[in-house]
Order: C-alpha cells, then sequence, then structure tokens
DNA sequence: CGCCACTTTGAATTAGCTCAAATTCCGTGG
DNA sequence: CCACGGAATTTGAGCTAATTCAAAGTGGCG
C-alpha cells in the first residue's frame, strides 16, 4: 500500500465540495470474551460505539443548559481549526459532518476521522495546548463552542458531564483503533465496503435512513482515509454495484443506496475468506 | 497491502506462556522503580511531544499521594486485561512494556499501540463500559492500578490530576492518529524506519538511552502493528543495517543499535521523495 | 454551451505478499 | 557441557493486489 500523497490530490480541503462524513470502520468489534453484548441487530462495535440520537440529544441539551454554548455556523471548505492553533474550545457538532485531517511536516495529508451529529471535535488539543490537525466541515452545519475551562469547571458541578466527556474521548480512541486495524488487515474491497457500512451505521444509530446515503467526499477523500487510492476505490464500488450490494443514484455517483446492509457484510467476509484459511491466531 | 492474519500468527496474546523475549533478563531495562530521572539530553524534537522523564516521575507522585494505589507485577505474556472484561480501573505503567491488541469477531488481530512507562492503560474501556481490547505485557514490569471511579472523585478535589487525565487521553488520540498516518501514508521501509526512531524517542523522552534499543516484539508483532508482513520487516531491517542506519547487536537481532537517530529520519525522507514529487495538496 | 473537476476503466508496473528453504537462537534434557 | 528441537529470522523466487499512467466519459455550474 501507501498512496503517495503526491499527484493526486487531496482535492479540496477547503473545496466548496458538499460535505462529508464519515463512516469510518465500523465492524464488529470483538465478541466479548466474557461479555455481555448488547444491541441487538446492530453491530456489537457499534452498539456502543456512539450514542443514540435519544442519548446525544440528551447530552446537548445537558451542555445547552449548563453552559450555553455559543454556536457557529459552517459552510462545506469552512475550517473549525487548524493544526497549530491554540487549544481553547472544544466543539460539539449538531448538524453537518467534518472530516478530521492530520498533517505531516513533510507534506503529507491523512484523513484520519469522519465526524456526526453529536461528536466533539478538538480533544486532540488538549495534549499540547494546540491542536495537532484540521477540522474541516464537508456541508452546511453548526457547531456548539465550548470553552475548554468554563467546561471543566462545570464539570467539577457536575460528575455527569465530566462521564459524557469522557465517553466520548474514550470512543474516540476506539474509534482510531478499528480504522487502524481496518486498513491493516483488510483487503481495499473490504475497506470500502465496511467504509459504506459504518456511515450507514453511524446515520441508524442518529435515527437518519441508512438505505440511503450521500458520499459527501470525493473518491480521492475516501481513498485517502482508506489507506489506498481514488482508483481503488472507484474500481471497489463498480464492483460492489455490479454484485448489487450498492445501486448509484441515476446521476451522479455520489448518491449510494443499500438494499442489504448484512449483504455489504458478509461480501466483507467473503473478502477475507477468500485469503485467509484460518486464522487462529493466539 | 493487508497481511493476513491467517498463518503467521501473532504469537500469544493469551497464552500465559513467556513468549519471547526471554531475552528480558540480559539487558538495560529501565529505570528503577521511583528514580526520577531527569531526562537530559533528550531529543530537542521530541521534548514536547509527551512528558519528559521529569513530569512522568510528577505525575506518578502525585498519583501516589492522593490516590496510593496498588500496584501489580506483571510478567511477558501476563494480560492486564481483555477485550470485554468489566471497565472498573485505569493502569500506568510505571516500569516494563505493553502492547494493546484488538480483536476483531472474525478472529482479526491487531496490535493498535506499544506502551512505555508512565503511560495510562484502559481509556478505551470508559465508553462502554467494557474494554475494548487486550493489554498484554511484554516484559516484567509494575504497573499502577487506579480505581476510576475514586480517581473521578480524587479528581473533583484536584483539577490538576484532572488536567493531567484529560492530557493522557488526548495524546493517546493524537498517537493513534499518527499510526494510522503512517500505515496510510509511508512505504514499508519508511514505516519500519519510523517505528524505531519512535521507539528510540519514546525512551529518549523518559531519560533512558535511546541509541541501544531491545526490541521486546518478534517481527511478526512489529509486522503486525505496521501493517506488513513479518519477512518485509526483516528485509527493511537489513536494509537499514546494510546502509549502516542500524546494527545489530553480536547475538541475536533484537539488540539494535542507531548510532544517528537523525540518519534514521532522513532514510524515511528519502523513501518518501523517491516516489512524491511535490505534494501541494493544499 | 463549454469548462473543469470528478469518475471510470484499461493496461502496464511494482511494492509487498506468499511460499519455501536455509540458518541462527535459545531453552531443555541427557 | 553438549546434543536436540522448536521458534524466530533471514533470504530467495515467484505472484498478485494495488498502484501508476493514461485516456475517455460524465455531470455540475457559470
Amino acid at each position: 500500500m501507501h498512496n503517495t500523497p503526491s499527484a493526486q490530490t487531496l482535492v479540496a480541503s477547503t473545496s466548496t465540495e458538499f460535505h462529508a462524513h464519515s463512516v469510518g470502520l465500523a465492524h464488529p468489534r470483538q465478541v466479548p470474551r466474557k461479555a455481555a453484548m448488547p444491541a441487538v441487530g446492530m453491530d456489537a462495535n457499534e452498539a456502543g460505539q456512539a450514542l443514540g440520537g435519544q442519548a446525544i440529544a440528551e447530552v446537548l441539551q445537558l451542555l445547552n443548559d449548563t453552559l450555553a454554548p455559543q454556536r457557529r455556523i459552517v459552510r462545506a471548505g469552512d475550517v473549525l481549526y487548524h493544526a497549530g492553533d491554540r487549544f481553547a474550545n472544544l466543539y460539539i457538532l449538531n448538524t453537518g459532518f467534518f472530516k478530521i485531517v492530520n498533517l505531516s511536516p513533510d507534506g503529507r495529508e491523512q484523513v484520519v476521522g469522519l465526524n456526526f451529529r453529536g461528536d466533539w471535535l478538538g480533544f486532540d488539543g488538549i495534549a499540547h495546548g494546540h491542536y495537532s490537525c484540521d477540522a474541516i466541515a464537508m456541508d452546511t452545519g453548526e457547531v456548539w463552542i465550548v470553552d475548554y475551562e468554563a467546561l471543566m469547571a462545570a464539570c467539577m458541578q457536575r460528575p455527569s458531564l465530566l462521564a459524557v466527556i469522557h465517553q466520548a474521548m474514550s470512543r474516540e480512541i476506539g474509534r482510531d483503533r478499528d480504522s487502524l486495524m481496518s486498513v491493516c488487515t483488510l483487503p481495499a474491497d473490504a475497506r470500502v465496503a465496511q467504509f459504506l457500512r459504518h456511515w450507514a451505521d453511524s446515520l441508524a444509530r442518529r435515527g437518519m435512513r441508512a438505505d440511503q446515503i450521500t458520499l459527501r467526499m470525493t473518491r480521492a477523500e475516501i481513498g485517502n482515509y482508506l489507506g489506498m487510492t481514488l482508483e481503488t476505490v472507484s474500481r471497489a464500488l463498480s464492483k460492489l454495484a455490479r454484485e448489487n450490494l450498492i445501486e448509484f443514484a441515476e446521476k451522479g455517483r455520489r448518491e449510494v443506496r443499500i438494499p442489504d446492509l448484512n449483504a455489504l457484510s458478509a461480501f466483507m467476509q467473503r473478502c477475507l475468506g477468500s485469503a485467509c484459511p484460518a486464522p487462529t491466531l493466539q
């Protein structure tokens, strides 16, 4: 792998393209060795991975009540914060979609996260007092701005608020690790399938329809996020369409219908199976 | 890429075997217990990256004073917690060395993190009330066990303690994202070079000698962590040795001397350069 | 209507994987 | 102390998934 950052530019961070957001990797997490697996029907991982729509609403409510955060409307391409900016705020995404882009000194650029409604942004800035990546809106949306110091002060009064934040950070850590696992262990086709599945799950969890998703990123951005070239993304999508696992809307290739989510997961497994006899790791 | 989880097993997760490095005894281990090693001569570059040895000592001191955490001695192969275990504690690594392994339901296994003295373990469990990965000792060491609830209670009294924890979580997020970027944007050779560089920097930051590192993982484990096969790791290391960027100890190939860290970084850049004209990713 | 960015698809190339064999290590037991 | 055996490592030789290069197709928008 290793797709060179070069030529095929990631397009547009700041471009005007319409939004995008996330999906990441969803995939089913471990069957907890000894555990109580929750939520039926939904991916184990995803089940707890994030709060459901209801919970998100509650958190937003709580924040609104305790801190009356400032609002900010963003449009596609707007940069909420830049790598290197002084850290002062955390942000909560009320509507819209963001991508998180890591930058290396030598010019490499990597999409390391995609965020949906209810997600927090800016945790990366706490460690060093400066954000370590760019947060870029991929669509029109609204973020709530929370002063970190004020938030901490509020937390001292309300432990439940603190718990909410810790859960959000913990979830972020889990998501990032899942991303790494996907990139390291899945072949390209499976990664794309999982990407779609994750996106759909993310929408579903928030109460939005999951059978009809609008990719808010170019093939180049998806490829960057998944660690492959835009051509490979395109080929993978074409293959999925050929096998009727997805359908493109009549016009434009950004709208994707997913008739059967489970079929997508099955495809993923098939990709894996066709190369690995029997793990038995450990 | 996509190295199949199959055949080449990752060795040992849950096993109790001493696996590996029995080498453990015969080499320069980390600094003694409570020595507050000052970390002189550390890499300027890395200085701000994370807490230095001094800061780590202070944090340990603070924790010791406020919570008198329980201690646990671990030996190579010991599992601190399993994916699925009920979350109750966070852990701080006082001495030793851990790997964090993510598991997927279908048997894939992915090393998603490596931890050194001063690092926290267990944040991944906060989100869902269950740990989402395995934490496995790779050498003899000591961890301090901190009851999460008690820690939160203590934080309500001491905001500075809370800040410490948030910084640790934030750093973890940053590290994970850097890993993803490495895997996605660097060719195999560069990834191995960066891995060594990172390891050395981690040691230096903690006041240990960085020119002489003992890899406590098999080639298979390193490969898994870096998203490549063990053969590729081996070839990359051989290449680095051929170019005199590293030297193996007379006996055994687990001990690596790094004459010049900057040369390693230069090598990395060279790997990149030899394939990419000019980014300009805007 | 026409430009431009995005996408698709094909063909050639290659980094990294798979398979295989030889070598070195290291722990164990005689 | 040395021989034996399993595990880890190295190295070579194909093979292949994914990349690179190239060209044609499509859609959105001024």
